[in-house]
DNA sequence: CGCCATCCTGAATCACATT
DNA sequence: CAATGTGATTCAGGATGGC
């Protein structure tokens, strides 16, 4: 049953799954954007809009209808301590927010994804809609829900995670094409699955996506070594999700081991270059005359052999130093050549950048 | 019934308003905050929270009701072109935006206010919950709002203006407090106001706020010369609203000019240009690269080969385009430069201004 | 190989006045 | 009310190709 995609629909899925068998649903449903005519940008190019059969919805009612079914499915096959996520623009996510309510979950956080290159808005008829927003919800309100808090200060700055993620859309080699053609409208970034599995599972958990679409919620729970289900109605993205999910290469277990210690956390948002995918947890980085080898893990800190934590930490027990710069210090190797960690800061800052 | 409090009810209030009246309805309505036991700061301090009997509800079919009430009277009260925003945090703002949606409003935007100094989460439980959502809405899919759109891109360094505003909270000595505490729990900054105000409304426009609480929506509006009407349920806030409105001194007029938009500037054909003897008949235009080149004639249309007709249509025509802007498409030749139809425009536009 | 210019694209509720 | 004409309007990232 577990780490394979049901075909069909995800209501009735989700009815033969068995009840309190899941630890989180992370969920992806169709937004009911409602779009007019064709849209031109300022070139005069066409935008591709998301005009598939599965984004319409006759009216609101309907539209409630739809959610408050797949929700109370989903409330069912979570265990009584699990945890929802949905993500949504304005068009859908205030509807879906209130039936999450009405349903008796128990809103945790709305999370804002801060997109760090959205579409403009290319008549300037309103502003950039530049973001999306998730609903973190438990399934009630006294229910022991997993944060694994450690793991997401570390990731950033060893600072409280804030309830606002920077994060790129996704674009370039993640996105999945098929004869160059992009296989799904809405690929979501792996970065912000990323994220939200880092915080809310552990290793071995359960992870549900009934609207598992090009498979972006499998790829990266195998990855991470999560046990996914993915339920997709379109027989077309199932097969894609398929291919794509099975090529994913599950990480090291030993660079999966979240820090949960306060001493482990690195000061640096060196974390979210390994959410963005820049480094990859389990790789070698060596100073510049390659004396030392230390070992990414997943929440950004470093491991050689018992000392581990952030990049200067474990640069200056490398040495036998008081301290140490870890940005300038380690290196990963890229095409033969030793690349400082700076380097990669450097880019992610570009990427990122406001 | 401009620039004044009334008292009362805001549902009775704005009943008793003319209906189509008001430009623009900035609420902040009570958040429905749900809290448990009191919370403390990890030193044994307590979080002096929301516990105001305004913000309690026994029910969410209560705070839908509460809500629904509103929002129906602030609609009637606002003209067939005027705007709704609303602010709220997850734990009303969903419910507020499927009733904003039910009532018929179309939301335009959601808005993210991202706090540049939110409280943490004392506990490690959440994220830190460091923004608010706010929805901008008309009151029907085809009206025609108003929205700035040069000013909020003068305001954001000419780029477009995205949909998360980075802004600090309100403190310091913009935060209204009598006797050393703060007058108002939930004092909204001036900044936000400010920015919705330049962005959707002009000077002498009529603002109204139905939980006017401390005040901050007729001071800003005061500020920026708009009209203002604000309904208060609470003496004590009343009083404190009034009187800080009281003591601001209005901007000055000529800074208040802001960017216009080149929509809103008179409009002005060729053929007036030709008619001036700015351009000549049997000039040729060309486009920046000089791929093309066309005739004006005596009417003031183009002509280039067999296509014949507005500049806008033989620039469409040219290039195999659906559309083209002949003012910034052609160009004459002058003192061997270039120079865009559009400059020529500007000048008959400044010399024609009286 | 590096650098620069060019091109493509992304969950988008995307104009308005006159005839 | 529908059709037509004018004319306003884009940002960042990644890929590609030329020199």
């Amino acid at each position: 049953m577990l780490n394979r995609i049901i075909m069909g629909d995800c209501v009735a899925a989700m009815d033969a799954l068995p009840e309190k068998s899941v630890d989180l649903v992370f969920a992806d449903p169709p937004y009911n954007l409602q779009l007019g005519g064709d849209l031109r940008r300022p070139d005069g190019s066409m935008v591709d809009a998301v005009t598939d059969d599965w984004d319409r919805f006759d009216s609101f009612a309907d539209y409630d209808r739809f959610t408050r079914d797949w929700l109370r499915a989903a409330r069912r096959v979570l265990k009584d301590d699990g945890a929802l996520w949905v993500i949504g623009s304005y068009h859908n996510i205030f509807r879906v927010g209130a039936a999450v309510q009405d349903l008796g979950y128990w809103i945790l956080n709305d999370i804002v994804w801060r997109k760090a290159n959205p579409m403009p808005n290319f008549k300037g008829t309103r502003f950039t809609n530049a973001h999306e927003t998730l609903i973190w919800a438990a399934k009630t309100p006294e229910a022991r829900y997993r944060f694994n808090y450690r793991a997401m200060k570390a990731l950033n700055e060893d600072l409280q995670m804030r309830s606002d993620w920077v994060l790129p859309i996704c674009s370039g080699a993640e996105r999945v094409k098929l004869d160059g053609v992009k296989a799904h409208p809405t690929q979501k970034p792996e970065s912000l699955l990323y994220r939200v599995l880092l915080a809310c599972t552990e290793v071995d958990g359960v992870v549900l996506d009934p609207f598992l679409g090009s498979g972006t919620t499998g790829a990266v729970a195998r990855r991470m070594r999560r046990n996914w289900i993915g339920i997709e109605r379109d027989a077309g993205y199932a097969a894609v999700a398929a291919e794509r999910i099975a090529a994913v290469e599950p990480m090291d277990t030993a660079d999966l081991e979240a820090t949960m210690s306060a001493r482990a956390a690195p000061k640096v948002p060196f974390g979210a270059l390994v959410e963005m995918g820049m480094v990859t947890p389990g790789t070698v980085l060596t100073d510049l005359k390659r004396r030392y080898r230390a070992r990414v893990r997943a929440d950004g800190s470093l491991q050689l052999g018992r000392d581990s934590g952030s990049i200067h930490r474990v640069g200056a027990a490398a040495q036998g130093a008081p301290s140490c710069n870890g940005w300038t210090f380690w290196h990963l190797e890229q095409r033969g050549k030793l690349v400082p960690l700076d380097a990669m800061r450097q880019q992610y800052r570009e990427r990122t950048a406001e």
